[in-house]
DNA sequence: CTAAGATACCTCATCTGTCAAGGTATATTG
DNA sequence: CAATATACCTTGACAGATGAGGTATCTTAG
């Protein structure tokens, strides 16, 4: 992950939201997604990963199931609740609005 | 600050040294600038702010002395060292790199 | 057959940053 | 004289991230 790492530190439930929005999903796919779509540059921490699924299984924006496989390892499913939509929506918003913001605070102000 | 607390959450280091960039500052100065920046929409606790110029200071990041006012509240004064204008270099840079990337984090992928 | 690596999940203890709540002190303005 | 603005500070609690450890299955190379 290198890089990036701090500036992501908070968008966990974003990231993992986003992905359940277009199909149930578990831990370690969703990582390898992750991966993936950045090129390598970023990577959950398995810790970050499930402490995040469990805060918002118990908060209720999504639910769980146990997948089917009859072979491999057992994988846990992620569902997206509506409420968990809510919030997805909610934190694109946010997300949106208040990088428009940080990109104005971090550059420095011409001197008066 | 409504909105936005989340995400401007860990980049409270990149904003103050941001303002220290253009010029020494104290934190109630760089707390209204960024109130001023953001129309409201965003400030730093004090806790956050006075606890973030120990953390940058006892790293070496910027350094510290009283103003001067003969009038008014005593004011500390800071000092960006050029080992804060390097940290502050690479902050901007990993925010580059990473919001764009978050971009495409943050949107749900296309089923396959 | 066996060792290594990939897949897949989990927990615990610790660290770091944020913040609510409290405090001090001075100057200005109604 | 009270309220408000300026200006700084500390303490304790909490939440999220993470290092380090663990379990179990399947595949692949030697």
């Amino acid at each position: 992950m290198s890089i990036a790492s701090d500036v992501i530190r908070g968008h966990t439930d974003a990231i993992i939201l986003a992905q359940l929005m277009a199909e149930d999903s578990y831990g370690y796919k969703i990582n390898r997604a992750v991966v993936e779509k950045t090129g390598g540059l970023f990577e959950f921490k398995e810790a970050t990963l499930y402490t995040a699924f469990r805060r918002l299984e118990q908060s209720g924006y999504i639910t769980s199931y146990w997948g089917d496989e009859n072979t491999g390892a057992r994988r846990r499913y992620y569902s997206i609740t509506p409420y968990g939509v809510e919030l997805y929506q909610r934190l694109v918003a946010e997300w949106e609005q208040s990088a428009a913001i940080l990109q104005r605070l971090i550059y420095p102000p011409k001197q008066s």
